[in-house]
DNA sequence: AAACAATGCTAACAATTGTTAGTTTTGTAA
DNA sequence: TTACAAAACTAACAATTGTTAGCATTGTTT
């Protein structure tokens, strides 16, 4: 059984993802959880928590993830397709949050902006060295790695929208073919 | 010189695109033009009718150039490389607006929402009909037609995004490694 | 100079915002 | 049953929101 402190992150997630963070009033939250808006601070500290933690918490399973992989003996190219996976699975398990992530981080107050700011930049040059890895060890053509990273990157950062269209593909399906088309190539 | 009625929609697309449609007041928008919030009514309607205005006229240059692209006599990889062509060039010269068509649209009243995602529809159906063409005609290998325009889309979108942060590199050479990267392919 | 429209200003409005204080209800342990 | 803590409620707060009304200033045309 959930919690109320879970409920209310849970609600506010879906809320947040619809109408944005400052789209979304307290009182919007507490109808949703069934209660009235000054009942929510018996669990939360502020509205900005409940964006702290939504953020955070998915932001971490990324960083996670990305050393698992980063640090394993694989070679880089198992490693992007590990990548890939990773991302496939964060976006249908929390596909709310992993919107929430791309889309309203900037509402996050100074301090924690930044702090996932670097996140952010610290996971992005992971994923380049990986991405250079595989064009100095032959499994790549000579492209330039920052426009091959944005490439892909832009592309996982999208799946969690499009899987929200499209329920019926298997994530196993989605990951196969993102392979694909990502790393593969389009053309005959 | 520009009008006063083109600085509010300029100021505002930089603040809509910076803190979002409604974490963005009018007194914000008028402290940005250099004048009172009350006088921004002498030149608008309303603050809706700002952010529709910013999106349904880059919305416009999307559907314009697709129809262009589409209705020519190109084969249909040389059509996609004009539309590669035409979100590149967008993202360069409207970077603010389209950042906005891509983030703030769910915060367009009903009506004007539905007829976005209507065009939005439109243009990604006349999209995937490129790619399938590519398909058979035989330029592509036999993917899923949908996660490679899904592939295809999340990278053009992503676009404005990643040129902010890199202006150094020309359109036409950023341009060149999108179509190597997003249609040829990165293995070797 | 007189007349005019365009555009600015101040002041105010009703509604909504996040949050707090104080109190009552609920559920559990003694 | 009593006692106590958790969690709900009502009421209110100061601030901010988009917008309007009414008036003053500006610049242009007669």
């Amino acid at each position: 059984m959930k919690s109320k402190k879970e409920q209310i992150f849970e609600v506010s997630a879906r809320l947040f993802r619809k109408r944005g963070y400052v789209g979304t009033s307290m009182r919007d939250i507490a109808k949703g959880v069934g209660v009235e808006a000054a009942s929510l601070y018996n669990h939360i500290k502020s509205k900005q928590e409940i964006l702290h933690e939504l953020l955070f918490d998915v932001a971490g399973r990324f960083t996670t993830g990305m050393d698992e992989i980063s640090d394993s003996s694989l070679n880089p190219l198992q490693k992007l397709e590990k990548l890939i996976s990773l991302h496939v699975r964060l976006a249908v398990e929390h596909t709310d949050a992993v919107s929430i992530i791309i889309g309203e981080w900037v509402h996050l107050e100074e301090a924690a902006k930044n702090e996932y700011t670097g996140l952010r930049d610290t996971y992005e040059e992971k994923f380049k060295a990986i991405i250079q890895d595989c064009i100095s060890e032959g499994h790549f053509k000579q492209v330039n790695p920052e426009i091959a990273l944005f490439s892909i990157l832009s592309t996982l950062r999208w799946l969690y929208s499009w899987y929200s269209r499209n329920r019926e593909i298997s994530s196993v399906e989605l990951e196969k073919q993102m392979i694909e088309c990502l790393l593969v190539g389009l053309k005959k």
